[in-house]
DNA sequence: AGCGGTAACGTTAGCGCTAACATGTGGATT
DNA sequence: AATCCACATGTTAGCGCTAACGTTACCGCT
């Protein structure tokens, strides 16, 4: 007589399998695997060895369906591409690691309606907690959110109202104190390489906080270029925008230091300046936002804003991870420090 | 009277709810979300008004659980800030999104062990297959993966054996490539800086081809340097072990050109010779590997190996989503192009 | 002896969904 | 008019696990 359903075929061993051979309920075998120290040592080590001789692996599916938690995270980027991103989305990998807690991530190529298809995809696997870039979103996401009841971080930005908790920095304040060091070491006419793709408020609040230095100090603050960018969604315009940038800033009537709003644009203004046979910083000073591990390395050393994308990672992580597990919060905005890192390029 | 289970407290409307609201069954409207065209037009537009009505997103757990399918990836990487790396990752991403999969994605740190934990973690959650890089692993990975029996593309090398699937290049090919320009081009005394972390068949086998060409073409080919990293789980080394390889590599006698096993330790060559005085190309030649966005753009050019990282990765996922839809596959090892990009610097 | 308490298990009742099969309906076919 | 068939929908039986509660054995205590 045969008592196993036909449907057994070649799948996985289950709790039930290792509760027969080791002769306990399966409940033994969950709390084994769940929740150990809730049963006795040498039941423990019976259950282990069976489990491990049927090659059991339990299925997390059937236990998140049951408990109705995940220990997921969907993380949602702009692009998987960008390295100072990498250092964030590897600060959360590595607290969320630490935590037992796995996570989904996908690109939004800077679209806010990529980003609520991005968002319903994850809720539907039902994830404990979200991480979003920035706090701009769609009204389909703002209504996916809050029908979740999901745990929220929004990194990068905490500027403009937050959805639930958010980790970031001051880009406005930022963007002034670096200015601020270009016009206190006598730069008079610089100019502003923005980012090329627009409406994102961490960008525009680094523009706006360095323009407004620029006027307080009675410079002029509309010296300002935008790299043409005819592909938004991929970041590999970023030198190329730091070369075409200094390109429009010499045809513009020339500069003598500039400001850009990210490293590689930074980096691309150097290399063009190169080109030119302009030194830096004897004939062009050169200021960056970010400090991606190529500033230290470039001659003269790129002059930037350190903005610690790993431990605002970590932060988003850890926010979110208390959140889940109800343990108290010190508060639901961090910002986490910059600071000014002088090198030789300004 | 309450007929309602308590249990029901805040939670998500269910398909239940909405086969209530539309006044059809339960497998109507599990219709209406996974196969709509099962469904009449008139019934559809019910059930979804209804679904939207309600906040109802379906449940991809309970889904999954009941059929056996979670159309979820595992990837499985060394590291997420290597930026060659972000390329083949962004090619899996647009190849699984195209087709409506999801993943969730690691990191190892370079750690075998490190590798067979993920993959157990990933197992967990029963996803429809994995990729993993490189086709070195540990005996615990390959136990899981026989066990599992889940379709796995090798991504990065195709050398050694395979477990199911690979796309790659030919390393060694590539470095034997690279190599014979430089003699061709007329440098003599070629020295290679080497990938810091050792052991992985990859950085191996582009040595060794570049080593061989050097050899047959009657050259040295015993300069060969490592930059010293007491960090081999970060790659934030990358540019400063082309620094410390130059280093080495004039202390050692001095070169005319320098092959490096990735353009990051290419980078740090030129900028430790441009800190030293030292033009390129003509007083030292440079040549990288992987056509990193970055070898385009500083002057003046690095010359290298393109290696297409992100077709690889959509060929992965590709291949990947063919196995797991019963899908025919050309072949289960798939070597994209690599292709020698001449620049200014060799 | 009788009591309560606790550790170590077991039993029950689902979680929300889908595969597989069963049923009903309205033509087209003969 | 009887038959067949395709389509639209319903019914049944789980998927593999866990929360919640129930049971048992054994301990120390009065």
């Amino acid at each position: 007589m045969n008592h196993d359903p036909v449907k057994r075929l070649p799948g996985w061993a289950t709790m039930s399998d290792v509760a027969h051979a080791a002769g306990v309920s399966l409940m033994t075998v969950s709390r084994v695997y769940k929740n150990p120290s809730a049963v006795s040592a040498a039941t423990r080590e019976r259950v282990l060895n069976e489990g491990d001789r049927l090659g059991f692996v339990p299925n997390m599916l059937a236990g998140n369906l049951a408990s109705g938690r995940s220990a997921m995270i969907g993380i949602v980027v702009p692009s998987l591409r960008n390295s100072n991103n990498a250092n964030s989305i590897q600060g959360m990998a590595d607290r969320l690691r630490q935590a037992s807690y796995q996570f989904m991530i996908t690109n939004t190529g800077y679209s806010l309606d990529a980003e609520a298809l991005a968002v319903e995809a994850f809720i539907r696997r039902r994830p404990d907690g979200l991480v979003l870039t920035g706090t701009r979103h769609s009204d389909e996401t703002y209504a996916l959110l809050r029908g979740s009841g999901l745990p929220v971080v929004e990194v990068w930005e905490t500027e403009g109202p937050i959805i639930d908790m958010a980790t970031g920095f001051r880009n406005r304040e930022a963007g002034g104190e670096i200015a601020r060091y270009l016009i206190a070491q006598g730069y008079d006419r610089i100019g502003y390489v923005d980012y090329p793709v627009p409406g994102l408020r961490r960008y525009e609040a680094r523009r706006d906080g360095a323009l407004d230095a620029l006027r307080q100090a009675g410079l002029r603050a509309d010296i300002v270029v935008s790299p043409l960018s005819t592909d938004v969604t991929e970041d590999t315009s970023s030198f190329r925008g730091g070369t075409s940038g200094l390109q429009q800033l010499l045809d513009a009537g020339g500069v003598r230091a500039v400001l850009c709003a990210s490293d590689l644009l930074a980096v691309g203004v150097m290399f063009e300046a190169q080109r030119r046979g302009m030194r830096v910083p004897e004939d062009l000073a050169v200021a960056g936002f970010g400090d991606f591990e190529i500033a230290a390395e470039i001659p003269p050393g790129l002059t930037t804003i350190r903005t610690q994308g790993y431990q605002m990672g970590w932060a988003a992580a850890d926010m979110l991870i208390s959140r889940i597990e109800g343990l108290p919060i010190d508060t639901e905005i961090k910002n986490v420090d910059y600071a000014l890192v002088k090198r030789g390029s300004a």
